[in-house]
Formats: structure tokens, C-alpha cells, sequence
DNA sequence: GTGACCGTTTAAACCGGTTTGAAGGGGGGA
DNA sequence: TCCCCCCTTCAAACCGGTTTAAACGGTCAC
């Protein structure tokens, strides 16, 4: 213990050459106080000009810089968020931190990133909590979180601790600050996009889980005000034990899709709406490996709008999901929560953002073909 | 100012319930002094087994959690590092990033990602120096960064704050410790592959910067060893002035590959090696836009090996880079470096790891067609 | 009975800042 | 000349830990 300390002690001041200068160094060195230095140094009023100038010139000449640790136990504010999520390579993940670090760095704040990850519920779950005890210790002014990611005993750590945080969820939280996006909406222009190139069937490819619950219900919505309550013209394809996460996605997709194609009678669909770029890759393979066109004999459309689905061929339809602009908007947030008062109670608080996706038209959906008979 | 910091505290108190326990608050509740209570919470010799106990046993009860910056501030060890790139959003630095995440958590430490931006390289400098003395400033105790996002000037200023600094680039850098890919032998690789399917010529498309000097070298040397000085089989093809950052790759080597194939003669190279995964993209839109099928006319190799490319039809072969791997080792070595003395000179240094990449062989390439005539 | 020694606990210094109440020095007004 | 006030600076307390020298109480040996 102790010669590891003082181990590191000496590698630091070995490796910096010397010792960095403190506070304490330039008032020594100016024949001040240290309370006089820090005065001049934050431009706190009651500090003679000429001496401002002179402590700061040392400071700069010296390289001084202000140890953050020694002023945030102080302040009890570490200008540290942490983004706390599943797995850091989950394709949009990355633009969501994109955003939240565009506006921290603004601000001064810096972010850690974190992953839960472990084979089992209950291992992911206690993973979460030390997660949450180091980062709460580190007294960390704000999180970010995936609602799924973390347990409720890691929120609950996070609440008793008072952190702010923030969860990034499928819906709006009731009573709570939330960034979402409006993902019935996404259903919505999927199908307005679909029944506007004429489909009246459509086969929803997605598994039984809150998004994809949220996206078939604001699809079924457009096609039951246009067509009238008679004919709902989306059908429900996969069910969530077909699917597990990643790359396999894109094989469930596959597979329920190419099985589905051969059934006799297939149905009448003409398009297929997917509840993520995933899937719609999967299902595409599929479309194609059965002979058919797209979007020929079949429209297809996505869901995320992945940067490298346009390169596909087809380009894929898509709906995009403003994932950078989400994560900013978070961060917003969640600085509005932190610095901003909020002790007014919950009238205070900046309001909920629900962001909007769009469609972006590419070359896999097309056209419904002329009426054909069933085969 | 000062009514700033007094919200501030009265928020988090009232957000908290209650203010957080300290080391005192258990102390005055037990009837000892804040030394014996770190003492005991620290398993420190010295302590009466009993006291141990009840001091353990209230801090559990109160959710005592050490402030970190505190405990910090004495050791001089923060027990955070930052890793800081380009964008966060560059596709296999996310993978990069993950690596480090997983080691980091390991050893309990946490994980600061940054990114630079600004328009001109003027702009990222500033940025990046601003940066590096923001995260001097937090004591961090090292620091990944690559090797083309940190100017020379934010360099200096790491190495003369003492921070154990490891850089990614292109090359292990000589005299330091580094963790590179080996991207020669990543071109021997996708040259071996194309030379075995009977391909002898051969057009590179990359910029002219060091990865893919790297890579053609490596691919060139070769063609050289097995075919002898005659024939050198791999051309030359894109200059760095064709070429810009990010998705414009795509359309970069959509032109550059599309009206090099308009030429008459147009060569005789029956594949194309990219050093990129979206070059390779964009140079097959652009084969099979001229007509020309893949692998039937012409086969294509990529680079990096991206997560999806392998949805792609045809499906890419590419030269696969480790970059969790990457990212793992040099957590590694920086750990070793942080905590591992290291006083005793660069002998001391944990030695430098070259990662090897590996070839992934998928539908994109193909035996080389039977001789033709040049066109 | 006294001194040495042990195990345990305390008080205080320290880390590097911030903040504040008080003190020192100079100038102006009465 | 004296007083008051303002401007500037200082010394000290504080934040929440770690670390150490010293104190304390008790046992044992001589």
C-alpha cells in the first residue's frame, strides 16, 4: 500500500519532469496567499489588476492548471456525465453519444461511457450496480441511460444517490422528463409511404417487443383510417421468440420471411414494412433468394435508416431516426436539470422532447404491382 | 456565484432526501473518529476486529459510498482515462472504444471518450488542446489517442502533464511503445487470396495516405515475390485529391473505379483490391453499374471488414482488422504502464503488440476469368 | 512497582483547491 | 489630526478522504 503509492507518486514527477505546479507554487513564488491566486485566477472581484495580471502570467508561464478534482470536491459538482448502455457497438448507439458529446464539450462537461454487459439477467443486473456505485462515487453531476439497460435496483441506486438521469426509452416515461422518439409516428409514414405507392397489404416483419409493438400500431392506424375499418391491411409476421439480438436478426428475418413466401396461398401483401434495418436486410436476402423482385414484386421498407443501407442494392427505404439530434437533445436535458435549479418542483423542469423520424424514399420500395390472383 | 453553489447543494440535498453520509457522519454515529472508520472500511491492519464490523455494518446500512475525488486527491490516481479520436460515429472506432471499455471495467476503471472536430486543422487543434488541458485538469490517469487526431502541440502538452500516453496510428512508432495492425501484411493477404484464385493483375483504389501505402506495399511485395520483378500485377489507382472523408469514399470510387473502367484499353487486371470496406462499396456500384458482374469479371477485395458488408450482394471479402482486440491490448498495456512502475526506463516498458488481420473470403471474389483480349 | 510492549484509537497534517471574516494600508472628508 | 471607508491581501476553515505520529489502556516480565 504504502510503496505503491508512493511509487506512483515518483513515476508521475518522474515522468512530468517535475512536480505540476499548484496554487501553493505560484503564491510562493509571487510572495502571495493561496486564497489570493485563486481569486485572481477565477476573476473574482476585490483583486488588484496588476496583480491579476502578474498570477496570471506565472500561471501561464508555469503551465499551471487547476486540478478539477480538488475543485469539484469542493463544489460537489464534477462537470462528469456518465452514458450508461448495453453494448457500445450497436450501430446507432454511437451517433447517440455523438450527441450527447457534441453538446457536453460545449459545456465544459466531459462523458463516460459505460457498458452492461453478462450472460444472464441477473449477472447483467449486478454488473449495472457496481457500475452505478463506482460512478456515483465518482459523484458524477448527471446520467444517460437506456431504459432497458439498466435494472430497477441500478435506478433506484441512481435515485436514492440524486443523480439526475436521464432515460432513453421506446415511450415517454409518465411524469418524467424524456427524450424519445415518436416511433408510432415512424409507423405511420412507413404506411402513408406504402399506401401512397398504392399497397393495400402489407406484411409488418418485427418481434413482439415495445418498439416494434409501437410501429405496427401507428401503421395499422393509416391503413385503418384510409381503408376503413373493414380491411386492416397489416398483418403481424414474427414473433419475438423467432428473433434474438445482432447480426442474428437479419437470419430470423430470413427465415420467417422466406418461409412465409412459400407457404400456398402466400397472402396478397405487396410490401413488407420491417421494424429495423436488420430485419429488412434479412428479409430482402430472402425476397430475392425466392426468385422475386424488389421492389418489382415487393416494396420493402426499413426501419433506423443505418448510414450503410443506402449502399445496399436496393437502396433501402427507410425511416430515419434522428439518433444524433436524440442524443443532444438529452444532453440538453439533462444540463437544464443540473445547472438549472429544478428545486421548484417538477414545473421547473425543461419539458419532455419527442422527436420526429422521417422517411427517406430510396429504390426498394416502388409501386404495388397490378392486382395478381393469389397462388 | 455564490448563491450558484448553494442551489447547487440544496438541490442535490433535496434530490437526495438527504445529504449524502460521509466518513465523519458514521464516525460521530459510532463514537470514533474519521481515521479509524477509513481505517476499518479499508481492511487496513490495525483495527479491532469488532470496530471493523460495526463500522462496515452502519456504512452498509447508510449506503456510504467513498467520494472518489477525494480519495483522488490524496493519491494523485483518478483511476479514469479518455480516449480520444476523430468522430465517435467511424464505424470500427466504436469497436475500438469497446475494447477499452471492457478491460477499463475491469479494473474499475472508467472510461472518458472525447471527440476533436472543427472545420479547418487549425480549428482541431485548438479544439484538441483545450481538450487535452481539460482532461489534465481531471488528473486522468492515461490517455488512448490516434495518432492523426492529436496535433503536435496537444501531444506535448500530454507528455509534459506526465500522462501515459499510447497512440493508435498506422505504424508502431519507433521507439514507442504502440498497438498497431499489421496493414502490410494485411495487403499480403488480400494479394495471397487474389493471387491463389489466378488473379496476376491487379488494381489497388485507396488514397494516397500511409494505411494504404502500407497495404499496397504489402500487396505488391507479393506479386513481386511469386511472379518474379517482370510484373509487378497491382496498379496504382486513386490519388488522395480524389478522395474525401467518411460516406464521400462511396462516391469517391464510385467515379474514380467507373471511369477507369470506361477507358479503352481499359487493362487487363481482373481484380480490384480497396483499401477500404466503402471504397470497395463504391468501386462495385460502379462494376456492376458498367455492366460487368461480380466475381464473374472482376473479383473485389475490401478492408476493415465491416459488420454489415457482409449483407452486401455479393457479400464482401475483406481483410478483417481486430479492432476490440486493438482496443483491449492497448488498454492493457496502458494499465501496465499506469500502475506497473516503469521508473526503471524504457526497459521496464511493456513491449509493443502488432495485431495481424485476417482475411475473410466471401462471394466478392472469385477465380480470375479466363484470359482476354484487352478491349 | 516500574518499564516495555502490544493492540487500538485518536488527533492532526495533508492533498489542492474555494470561500470568508478579518486585518492592513492608503486616501479622502470632517 | 482623526476617523472612516474602501481596496487589497491574508490566514484560516472547509470539502472528504488518507496517512501517520502520538496517546491510551492493558498485560506481562523483571
Amino acid at each position: 500500500m504504502k510503496t505503491k503509492t508512493t511509487l506512483a507518486h515518483a513515476n508521475r514527477a518522474a515522468a512530468a519532469g517535475a512536480a505540476r505546479a499548484t496554487m501553493l507554487d505560484i503564491a510562493r513564488h509571487l510572495g502571495l496567499s493561496k486564497g489570493t491566486v485563486s481569486l485572481a485566477l477565477n476573476d473574482a472581484p476585490g483583486v488588484n489588476a496588476e496583480t491579476r495580471r502578474r498570477v496570471k502570467e506565472y500561471a501561464q508561464a508555469v503551465r499551471y492548471r487547476p486540478n478539477q478534482l480538488a475543485r469539484a470536491i469542493h463544489t460537489g459538482r464534477s462537470q462528469l456525465v456518465a452514458v450508461v448502455l448495453a453494448r457500445l457497438t450497436d450501430s446507432f448507439f454511437e451517433e447517440i453519444v455523438q450527441g450527447i458529446e457534441n453538446v457536453a464539450s460545449r459545456r465544459e462537461y466531459d462523458v463516460i461511457v459505460a457498458s452492461v454487459s453478462g450472460e444472464s439477467a441477473q449477472e447483467r443486473a449486478r454488473a449495472a450496480e457496481s457500475l452505478v456505485d463506482r460512478l456515483i462515487g465518482r459523484q458524477i453531476d448527471g446520467l444517460i441511460g437506456s431504459e432497458l439497460t439498466l435494472p430497477e435496483s441500478a435506478r433506484a441506486l441512481l435515485a436514492d444517490g440524486g443523480v439526475p438521469t436521464l432515460y432513453l426509452g421506446p415511450e415517454p416515461l409518465p411524469g418524467k422528463t424524456s427524450v424519445t422518439v415518436d416511433h408510432a409516428l415512424g409507423g405511420r409514414l412507413a404506411a402513408e409511404h406504402l399506401w401512397d405507392l398504392g399497397h393495400r397489404h402489407v406484411l409488418f416483419v418485427g418481434a413482439n417487443e415495445r418498439y416494434s409493438r409501437l410501429r405496427l400500431a401507428g401503421a395499422r392506424a393509416v391503413f385503418e383510417e384510409r381503408g376503413g375499418a373493414a380491411a386492416s391491411g397489416v398483418d403481424w409476421c414474427l414473433e419475438s421468440r423467432t428473433l434474438s439480438r445482432g447480426a442474428l436478426d437479419v437470419e430470423g428475418a430470413y427465415f420467417a420471411v422466406a418461409s412465409r413466401l412459400h407457404l400456398r396461398p402466400r397472402g396478397d401483401f405487396t410490401a413488407l414494412f420491417c421494424s429495423s434495418d436488420l430485419l429488412a436486410v434479412g428479409a430482402c436476402k430472402a425476397i430475392l433468394d425466392a426468385g422475386l423482385s424488389i421492389p418489382g414484386d415487393l416494396s420493402v421498407v426499413g426501419y433506423d435508416d443505418l448510414r450503410w443501407t443506402r449502399l445496399l442494392t436496393p437502396s433501402l427505404t427507410s425511416v430515419h431516426q434522428p439518433q444524433v439530434s436524440q442524443g443532444e437533445a438529452a444532453m440538453e436535458i439533462l444540463l437544464a436539470r443540473i445547472e438549472g435549479g429544478g428545486e421548484g418542483g417538477p414545473s421547473a423542469l425543461p419539458g419532455s422532447r419527442l422527436l420526429e423520424p422521417r422517411l427517406v424514399a430510396r429504390d426498394s420500395s416502388g409501386p404495388a404491382p397490378p392486382a395478381r390472383r393469389p397462388t
